[in-house]
DNA sequence: CATGAATGAGACTTCATTCAT
DNA sequence: AATGAATGAAGTCTCATTCAT
C-alpha cells in the first residue's frame, strides 16, 4: 500500500538522481570549475533553484557525485573479493577495472582531476578508495609471496605500480583518443596482455 | 658586439621566464581555473599589465607553460635515446621518469589535469608527447621481441601499460600524500622494484 | 447556534493570529528584508503555501503586523484618555508607554525601522498613530497652559519632544543592551524620573 | 613638489569619498538591504567592479559609512566640550545636535536603523558613540547637582532621557515629514523650546 | 484548505582584460 | 615597457511566489 508519502519520496529520489547524473555529465565534460549550475540545470531539465533544493552548494554536488560514482563502487568492489588461482584473480581484476575504466574513462578520470585539487576530497579518496583497495591487493600479493608463487617483492609498492598501471593506461587512452592503439584493440586482448605482463612480472620464474 | 638590442632581448627573456615560473607555481597550486592573473603577477613580482605585455591571454600562459615544462623536456628525452642492455635501458628510463615525476609531481600532474580538459592541448600532448615517446619505446620493445629477448607482446599496448604505470604510480602517490608507502621508500628501491616488475613481465623466461 | 461556518471562521482567525505572531517575532529578530517566508512558516508551524492563503504577499504581512501591533494599540490608547491631575496624567502616560516600550522594545523598535522605509507605511504611521496621539497630548498641554498651570510653551513642539523622549529613551536602551544603566534601574524609578523631568519642565514655577 | 605618487593617492582618496557619499545617499534612501551595489555604482558614476576595488564587500561599505559619518563626528564632538553656564551649555548642545540631526535626519536615522540590526555595529555604537557622549553629559549633570543648581536627579537616566529626546524628536519629524509642526517652526525656536524644557526640568526651582 | 517542490529574477562578488599615465 | 585602476560579463546562491497534489 504505497502511501502518498512513499510516492513523494520516490519522486524526490528520482529527482536527486536526475540532477546527479546531469552534474556528472557536465562536470566530466567541462571540468568542475568550468561547469556552471545553469549548465547542470539545463542538462537535468530543471530550474537552477531546483538544484539548490537538493544540493546546497555546487561543491556538495561534487561530493555527492564522488560518493555515488567512485567511493561506493569501490567500497562494493572491496567487499566482494574474487577467489581462484593467480591467473584467474588477476585477470578478473584487470578485466573488471579495465572495463569500469574504459567505459567510464570520460567520467572517472575527470573526477580524479577534481579530487587532486580539493584537499578534503583527496583525503577521502586516499582513505576510502585507495587504502582499502590497495590493502586488499597487498594482502593477496603478500600471501602469494609467502606461498612462494610470487617473487620476493615489496607488496605495497608493486600493488601501487599495478593499480597505477590501470589508471595511467586509461589516462593515456583518454588523451590519445580514437587514434590510440588502445582504442583499436579488442578489450579481451587488452586485459590478457596486461594480465600476462603483471603475472609474469610477479611470478617466481 | 652586444648592442642595446641584445641587452633588451636578454631582459625580455628574463621577464618572460620570471612570469612563466610564477604561473607554473600558481597554476600547479590552485589549478588553472582558480588561478588569477593578479595571483601570478604577485608571485612574479610584476604588475598585472606587465603580464599582458608578454602573454596576450591567460590561456596563452598555460600553453607556454605546457610547451616549456612538458613538451620540450619530452622532446629532448626522445631525441637522446640511451643505449645499453635491457636492464640498463629500462632502469634508466624508470629512474629518469620517476625522478622527473616524483620531484615534479606537484607541478606535472596538475598540468595533466588541465590538459585533459582543453581539446587543443590534448591534441598537442597526444601528438607531441605521447606519440613520440611511445613510438620510441614501441620500436625498442619490438626490436627486443624480434631478437627473442622479450615475449611476443603487443608493443603498442605494453608500452602504454608501462608508461601508464609510471604516471599512475605518481598519481596514487600524489593522492595518498605523506602517508603513502611510496613516500617512505627509498627512491632507488622504487626504481628497482618497478624495473624488475616490468623486465620480468616482458622477458622471455 | 455555532454553525460549521462559525467554527471555520474561528479556525481561520486562529491561523491568522498564529502566522502573525510568528511573523512579528521573525521580522523583529531579523528585520523585514532579512526575514524569509520559510522562516515565518517554520516559526508558525505551517507550510509556506499556507501563509499565502492568508496574506497575499510578504509586504501584506508587514502591513498586518503594523495594524495589529502598533496602529490598533495606539488607537485604543487615544480612545480612552485618563483623567486626574497633571502628575497623575503624565505619570500614567509615562508608565504606560514606558512599559509598553521596554517590554516590547525588541518588537516595536524594529518595526519602526521598517516603517521609516516604506513610504506608504510612513504615511499611515503619521496619520493614524502620531497625529492622533500628539493631537490628544497637544490639547491637554494647551488646556493646562490656558489654565496657567504650564508655562507658555508651544504645545505641538513640547509634545513631540516628550513623545520623542520616550521613543529615543527606548532606542538608546536597545542599543546599549544589558550594559545600559536603564537596564539596571527599577522600572518605577525610571518612570518617576522621567515624569518629574517633564512635569518640572512644563510647570509654571 | 607633489610627485606622481602623491597625485595618485589624492585621486584614490577622492574616489573613496565619491563612493562613500554615493553609498550613504543610497543606503539612507533605500535602507541597507534594499540598496544594491549597482545602485551605488550608478550614483557614484563608476562601474560595479570599481566599488569592490575600494571596499571588499557591501558590509564594509556600511562600516566605512558608519565610521566616517557617525563615529568620527561624535568622537570629535566629545573631544571639544563647550563651557559656559547651564543655559549656554545645554542650549549649544541642543542647537548643535538638533542642527546636525535635522540637517542629516535623512542620513543619520536610517543608519541608526541598520545599526540596530548588526550586532557588531550595535556594539560599536554603544561603546564609541553612546557611552562617551552620555558619559560627558553625565559628568556635567552630576557636577551641577553637586553644585546645587540641579535637582537631585539620577544623572545616567536623565542624560539618556535628554539624549533620547533629541533622537526621538528627529524620528517623529522624519515620519511626519513636511506636515509636521516641526517642519514649520523656526530652528532657533525649536532649540529654545527644547532647551527651556530640559533646563526647567533639571533646575532646582 | 494545507502542503512544499519548482521556479527564475535578482543579489553579491570575482576577475580577465584594457588603457591612460 | 611598466603600472594598476577601471570595467562589466558571468558565476553562485537566495527566496518570494506559484501550483499541482
Amino acid at each position: 500500500m504505497p502511501s502518498r508519502e512513499d510516492r513523494k519520496k520516490q519522486i524526490t529520489k528520482q529527482r536527486q538522481e536526475q540532477i546527479l547524473e546531469a552534474a556528472l555529465l557536465i562536470f566530466s565534460r567541462l571540468g568542475y570549475d568550468r561547469s556552471t549550475i545553469p549548465d547542470v540545470a539545463r542538462e537535468a531539465g530543471v530550474a537552477v533553484g531546483t538544484i539548490y533544493n537538493y544540493y546546497p552548494s555546487k561543491r556538495d554536488l561534487l561530493v555527492a557525485i564522488t560518493n555515488k560514482y567512485v567511493i561506493e563502487p569501490f567500497t562494493e568492489f572491496v567487499k566482494h573479493p574474487r577467489a581462484g588461482g593467480d591467473a584467474a584473480f588477476i585477470a578478473s581484476l584487470m578485466e573488471n577495472r579495465l572495463s569500469f575504466g574504459l567505459e567510464g574513462v570520460n567520467k572517472f578520470l575527470p573526477l580524479l582531476a577534481e579530487v587532486q585539487r580539493d584537499p578534503e576530497l583527496r583525503r577521502r579518496y586516499a582513505e576510502e578508495v585507495i587504502r582499502p583497495v590497495m590493502g586488499m591487493m597487498e594482502r593477496y600479493v603478500a600471501s602469494r609471496v609467502k606461498g612462494d608463487f610470487f617473487r620476493d617483492v615489496n607488496p605495497a609498492i608493486v600493488t601501487r605500480a599495478i593499480g597505477g598501471m590501470v589508471i595511467g593506461f586509461m589516462l593515456i587512452y583518454r588523451i590519445e583518443g580514437e587514434n590510440s592503439p588502445i582504442h583499436n584493440t579488442d578489450r579481451k586482448q587488452l586485459a590478457a596482455e596486461l594480465t600476462k605482463l603483471v603475472l609474469k612480472g610477479l611470478q617466481k620464474r
